[in-house]
RNA sequence: GGUCUCGUAGCUCAGCUGGAUAGAGCAACAGCCUUCUAAGCUGUAGGUCUUUGGUUCGAAUCCAAACGGGAUCACCA
């Protein structure tokens, strides 16, 4: 919450105290809200919880309050107006200003919680390139981890590499059969793209096999089990996990073109780890988990020797914990893992970036490691997003329907290069500026577009509308802050540490209504990355950059800032538009958006 | 079928710890560049907030039911 409506807040707390002292409040019976645009004022206190408490007319505890509130701070409280139960507070223009000179280019101050958060984002597979779909899982990771970051915590990103299964299985046998020992370098195809070719390549002569045997009188459900191919990519798995030397060469040859891909993405994206685990060194964990459970008597085992956690009083199910043959299942790796984790990293939280298929998945990870008595269990959080789907329904990799990322990203450049072209837009720039010119308005679009709604519900993306850089975009906030930079140019204003005229400001008395909006969204910025973090949401922080841009253009476009009345005015007004720009760009670095000084 | 989740403008989304006449962007229409970047600004039009009940001074917001989407309920990962 902004520091402003807590200042507020109290104000209206220490009045109604005195006033009514037969009476006590606290802070959360009092409700404040911005004011709506066709009334005077910026923030307004809610009248009706008060009427049946003081039992009085809502107008007259909202002029003994407002009267007092003026009277009392008029420094904080200009006027008041009393519309039909609302209190309507206009706070000092002079309050304003002195907020926005005291707070101009501070650091934030620095917080340290002392809370030690891992946070595990992308957790590939290793059998195919990255998808639209991922892009929003990478990018909701680092921005999770960016904004945590602001609230002091110590944060430790983390990548689950899924390097062994049955499906890498898949893209080996067919690149065995069908390759003839292509390789990214004899090609010029991309590593992972190469390895997901096969794998797209296994599922077609699947296919073709599940039809052959049917055709020949298999029934569907047993040529599925039965299909050679996949009988073969199944026998692969098995010398994979009896550490066969062949087997495991080619197995790492085709993971390190992967990773090799995987690196290209990661780093155009922009996107980075602390840490890596692998799956091929955490399938085995939490077998030892496993058997301590067995002894406490949490878990149990059935007559073929496989072990189960009843978890029918929870309202969920018996859940497989190990298999007959002692071979561990998915679940168990996750428990091994998350018990690492922690050991490791004496961690207070561990989110998990993870789709919403997985749910369920994930609250009963977190109520077997809390059943086994793990202290690693209170601190699983999973941070659950919906998937981005097309307008045809789901991506699926095995059905070809999805939109690579690679292509994505390629797209985007293009797109902000054509933009830039067309608007004429190129001079002055060198090639190099120009090429990172059109990736930071690309790359932009393309994260802004997937933060900027909330990560929990599903979005839908319609490849063939394609990404806007227009309205609710990355670009037009972007454009705001080059816009300012090239004011500062041109006034010859030092962007970082520039020299202003600090009593010129103080001395300023009114502000107009177009710049008071920037000001008051320039002090919510604080209590919005809290909320943001509270509330695992980087879309607000999308959102508040968007707000924030549109009311600079709105004074921008209203008010001259070279050619102001006063020195005075003129002097705020640089104050004002370098603190917008900076905090556009650190809000919009959250969010691992860049920010160009000219465009 | 059980559990979870979503349903707001033609489209994509905000708003949801209850508060005033429900907001943006895109698309449509009408204006604004001899003055700091028009990738911008201003305005018009577009809504039974899926439906029905309930709680309340007050409901898009909370509760219940219905209808309609989606996810999940594997000895796959």
């Amino acid at each position: 919450m902004s520091q402003l409506v807590v200042t507020l807040k109290k104000c209206v707390l220490e009045v109604l105290t005195a006033s009514y002292p037969e009476h006590s409040f606290s802070l959360d019976q009092i409700t404040v809200n911005e004011t709506k645009a066709e009334f005077e004022g910026e923030y307004t206190v809610v009248l009706f919880p008060f009427v049946k408490l003081l039992k009085c007319k809502p107008d007259e505890i909202g002029t003994q309050l407002g009267s007092t509130l003026q009277a009392q701070f008029p420094d904080f409280i200009a006027r008041y107006q009393l519309v039909s139960g609302f209190l309507n507070m206009s706070i000092q223009d002079r309050y304003l200003i002195h907020y926005l000179q005291s707070s101009f280019l501070q650091a934030p101050t620095a917080v340290t919680s002392n809370k030690r958060v891992m946070i595990e984002y992308s957790s590939p597979n290793t059998n195919k390139p990255l998808h639209f779909g991922h892009l929003r899982n990478n990018f909701l990771g680092a921005a999770m981890a960016s904004i945590l970051k602001t609230q002091g915590h110590e944060v430790v990103k983390a990548n689950l590499i899924n390097d062994r299964g049955i499906h890498i299985c898949k893209s080996m046998i067919a690149w065995m059969r069908y390759a003839n020992q292509a390789t990214p370098a004899s090609t010029g195809i991309k590593g992972d793209h190469l390895v997901g070719d096969y794998y797209v390549k296994f599922n077609d002569i699947y296919k073709e096999e599940v039809a052959q045997l049917k055709a020949s009188g298999m029934e569907e459900a047993l040529a599925e089990k039965q299909a050679p191919i996949l009988l073969e990519a199944q026998a692969l798995l098995l010398k994979w996990e009896q550490d066969d030397a062949d087997t495991r060469a080619l197995w790492k040859q085709m993971n390190d073109w992967v990773y090799e891909g995987f690196k290209a993405t990661y780093e155009r994206l922009g996107i980075s780890f602390d840490q890596y685990y692998y799956e091929s060194n955490t399938y085995l964990l939490g077998k030892a988990i496993i058997e301590e459970g067995l002894k406490k008597g949490v878990l149990f085992k059935k007559e073929d020797n496989s072990v189960w956690i009843d978890l029918s009083n929870d309202g969920l199910d018996q859940k497989l914990l190990l298999r007959g043959d002692g071979t561990a299942v998915y679940i168990t790796q996750d428990i091994g893992t998350a018990k690492l984790k922690y050991d490791e990293h004496q961690l207070n939280q561990s989110i998990y970036v993870i789709a919403d298929e997985q749910n369920y998945h994930m609250q009963v990870l977190k109520l077997i490691l809390s059943k086994l008595g793990e202290p690693c269990a209170d601190g699983i959080f999973h941070l659950s997003y919906g998937m981005v789907e097309l307008p045809s329904g789901r991506m699926k990799s095995r059905e070809g329907t999805v939109v690579d990322a690679d292509d994505m990203i390629d797209e985007m450049i293009a797109l902000a290069q054509k933009q830039t072209e067309e608007a004429g837009k190129t001079s002055g720039f060198t090639e190099d500026e120009l090429a990172t010119l059109y990736k930071q308005i690309g790359l932009g679009a393309l994260k802004f577009y997937l933060l900027r709604v909330d990560p929990k519900k599903k979005m839908i993306f319609d490849p063939k509308e394609s990404i806007d850089l227009h309205g609710y975009t990355a670009t037009f906030i972007q454009y705001a802050h080059a816009r300012i930079c090239s004011i500062l140019r041109k006034e010859c204003v030092a962007y970082d540490a520039p020299q202003l005229n600090k009593e010129a400001v103080l001395s300023l008395a009114t502000l107009a209504k177009a710049e008071k909006q920037v000001v008051l969204l320039l002090e919510q910025y604080d209590g919005l990355l809290t909320a943001a973090a509270n509330e695992y949401n980087p879309s607000l922080v999308a959102n508040y950059c968007f707000q924030l841009a549109q009311a600079f253009n709105t004074f921008y476009d209203a008010h001259s800032i070279a050619h102001a009345d006063t020195e005075a005015q003129k002097q705020f007004r640089l104050y004002l538009i370098i603190q917008t720009a900076h905090t556009l760009k650190r809000g919009m670095s959250l969010l691992g958006i860049e920010v160009p000084s000219r465009m």
